[in-house]
Formats: C-alpha cells, sequence, structure tokens
DNA sequence: GCATTAACCACAG
DNA sequence: CTGTGGTTAATGC
C-alpha cells in the first residue's frame, strides 16, 4: 500500500485532525487514481462503496432530471464528493465527471466510518465541511431563482475566477450546453448572454477562453441580478 | 397595446 | 457542438 496520506500536501480541514497511527490505517484503505478529461468518477445510480475526494483537478457534479442532465456544481480540489450517499441512500444520488485531469481518491466507506466513529474532531470537520457546502447550495439556489440571465452568467463567470483558476483569464471547460444547465437556463440564452455580456465590455470571449475586462461593473451585475 | 425576457425551434457552420 | 434568427408565451407597464 502506499505511504501518501501522512505526506499529503492538500489534507482537508478534516483530515489534519488525523493522528498519524490513524493516517496510516486512512492510507491503507484508500487509493489513488488519475482521471482524464471527460472521465466518469460517479455514476449517478451506482452502488456507492468509496467516498472520494478531489486531490487535485476539476470535476463536474451532474443529475439527471425528468427533462435533461442537470450540471448542479463545479468542484475543484479538495472537495469531497459521495458522502451524502454513504450513511443513508446506497447508491449514488449523482454523477461527477472531471473536467480536466483529475487526481481521486477514494476511500472505503467503512473504513471513512470508522475514523469518523473514532475521531470526534475529524467527524466535527467534515460537519463543517457538509455545513459550508449545504449553505452554498442554499446561496445558489436563491441566486439561480431570482437573477435574471446576466447576472447569474457574470456570478459564475466571477466564481471561475475568483474560487476555481484564481485569474481573471481561464479556459471554461464546460461547454455551452453544461454552462445552460449549470446556469438554469438554455444553451441558447446562455450564449446570447455571453454576447450581451461581451458587447458590454465586461468580459472578452472567444470559444471557451474567458477574460475579464471591467471587473466592477461584472460584480455589479452580478449581485443586482 | 407595447416592451422585455427567455424558452423553443430550425438551420448553418 | 455552437451561433443566430425567427417565433411564441408570460409578465409588467
Amino acid at each position: 500500500m502506499n505511504r501518501k496520506c501522512t505526506h499529503c500536501q492538500i489534507k482537508s480541514a478534516a483530515a489534519k485532525t488525523l493522528t498519524s497511527e490513524e493516517l496510516i490505517f486512512l492510507e491503507d484503505h484508500c487509493s489513488e487514481r488519475v482521471y482524464s478529461k471527460g472521465e466518469l468518477i460517479i455514476k449517478e445510480g451506482n452502488l456507492s462503496t468509496h467516498v472520494v475526494f478531489i486531490k487535485s483537478g476539476l470535476v463536474k457534479i451532474h443529475m439527471q432530471g425528468p427533462r435533461y442532465e442537470q450540471v448542479l456544481k463545479v468542484a475543484p480540489a479538495g472537495s469531497y464528493l459521495g458522502i451524502q450517499s454513504m450513511l443513508s441512500k446506497q447508491t449514488h444520488q449523482y454523477s461527477a465527471t472531471a473536467l480536466l485531469g483529475t487526481t481521486i481518491c477514494h476511500i472505503d466507506t467503512y473504513s471513512f466510518q470508522q475514523l469518523i466513529r473514532r475521531n470526534a474532531d475529524f467527524a466535527n470537520q467534515l460537519i463543517v465541511y457538509l455545513c459550508e457546502d449545504e449553505l452554498n447550495y442554499f446561496r445558489r439556489f436563491v441566486s439561480q431563482s431570482q437573477k435574471q440571465i446576466n447576472g447569474k452568467l457574470a456570478a459564475t463567470i466571477l466564481f471561475f475566477a475568483d474560487e476555481i483558476f484564481r485569474q481573471d483569464r481561464f479556459e471554461l471547460p464546460l461547454t455551452r450546453k453544461d454552462l445552460g444547465t449549470l446556469l438554469c437556463t438554455t444553451r441558447e440564452s446562455a450564449t446570447r448572454s455571453i454576447k450581451e455580456l461581451s458587447d458590454l465590455g465586461l468580459i472578452q470571449v472567444k470559444k471557451s477562453n474567458f477574460n475579464i475586462k471591467n471587473r466592477k461593473l461584472l460584480q455589479t451585475i452580478s449581485n443586482n441580478g
């Protein structure tokens, strides 16, 4: 078995609470694998046997709806996936696909639960993580419900620039269709909105290359919907 | 009525 | 897959 967890540079806040003994235990029940762009990491409906930790890369989380496949969010390195289906349901409730080359740690569900039972700080940090995650969904829900398309797009562009790439210039790893469903709209409206924000001089876009030109106004549009 | 917003559809590249 | 234009439906002056 690998001895990587102990020296892992991107431990989650939860994993940082583990003792060296527990880290060795984790290492023995965890396997790392690299996924290439476009590769399915979790498939909705499959039996949930492992919890997933994104060590590096970028992942989209998506779920089948009554009409089409909906992108729920984009998760960066440091995110856990599949915790929701660990305790209650036994099958995954959503899918996850690598948007870039992505390194994933699969942690055996039973072992993960053992760590939760054994280390209260670990459990506590996981709860903190899940709470923040849920609050983000609440914020996104309100935002998606009340903003117009340009506001949603502006918010999403800022999200990628600030939270994901930490640069005003980036390549969006989503198709227009995916972007559309992420914005809770259609691909046509997403395309139109990109054009409108471009025409206003707020962003510069060619193909999937986005460049923020007027962050201040973009922020205003994002805030006001 | 008239304007705005966004979905739906079809066709081109 | 993407961009565009026409059409349509809902909503608000």
